[in-house]
DNA sequence: TGGCAATACATAGCAGTACTATGTATAATA
DNA sequence: TATTATACATAGTACTGCTATGTATTGCCA
């Protein structure tokens, strides 16, 4: 059974606001978030969606049919192996660990992304003299 | 004619280490960033390009065929407006200005680099004490 | 005056992929 | 016995980002 359509809702109701983060910031986070937890230590899909809606303070929701691709795509370009294990109750699970490859690639995610973030500070700190710190509307500073 | 190709190389020589970023942050990047670079000022093609590798202090090569669609998208989603000009030397020139709606969005972007970038430090910072601060193969610290 | 680099904008077309919707199955719990 | 939580998987497609390519003008240098 796949999460979402209905529970999500349920889980994001209380967090600060609803973010609600663009596909593309999604698509550009799943790589870096899913090898860092596994730095942490093995793990599975199931406790993976979890730990990110955990770390995130409730504002990233991600359902199980995006995940599994992700560890899938992971484990082809050879990031983390897998294999399944037997709980003691009898549910199967399957548990991925980052490899040295996905640690080198970890830490290139993160150097491309301090370098992105880096940039976007350098011209959002001048946007934010005129603006209360985060966002809101902005009382239109321009004189052209 | 469009840049890159060759250019790039170039530009990207003597850059602290040719980070390149990948397709997903890249999508991720430029609708804040553009909407950031407007909101310092009404601009253009050309001058965008330029004012994005200087604010990345050269990490960011963005081309000329991927920055018009993303303005032409924007123009769209009503979050610029353009207008022609011509400057002295008869070189016409099309000005992007960010709207109401723009700036709004522009804030919202914010909000979500915020949410997405704290979860990622939150995640990182466990692993950066056996790290060198910045990636770096990582000497594999797991007792499992 | 010829040629190249820089400036300036535009888009066809397709390759690549992210996600929704859907499926299966078991354990726990009410 | 019905529902929720746990657990994994993928078909199929809707979407879109980017490369490659086109046009045009100005400025510079040899």
């Amino acid at each position: 059974m796949a999460t979402r359509g209905d529970g999500a809702r349920e889980y994001g109701r209380d967090s600060p606001g609803p973010v609600s983060i663009n596909k593309d910031l999604v698509a550009a986070t799943s790589t870096p978030l899913v090898l860092a937890i596994l730095a942490e230590g093995d793990s599975y899909g199931y406790a993976i969606l979890k730990r990110v809606r955990e770390l995130s303070g409730g504002e990233l929701e991600w359902t199980d049919g995006m995940l599994y691709p992700v560890l899938h795509r992971l484990e082809r370009s050879g990031f983390v192996d897998s294999r399944w294990e037997k709980t003691e109750s009898g549910r199967r699970r399957k548990y991925y660990r980052v490899t040295k490859d996905g640690r080198e690639q970890l830490a290139d995610e993160r150097r491309q992304w301090r370098a992105v973030d880096e940039t976007l500070r350098r011209v959002w700190s001048a946007l934010t003299e005129s603006a209360g710190g985060d966002g809101s509307p902005v009382p239109l500073p321009q004189r052209s």
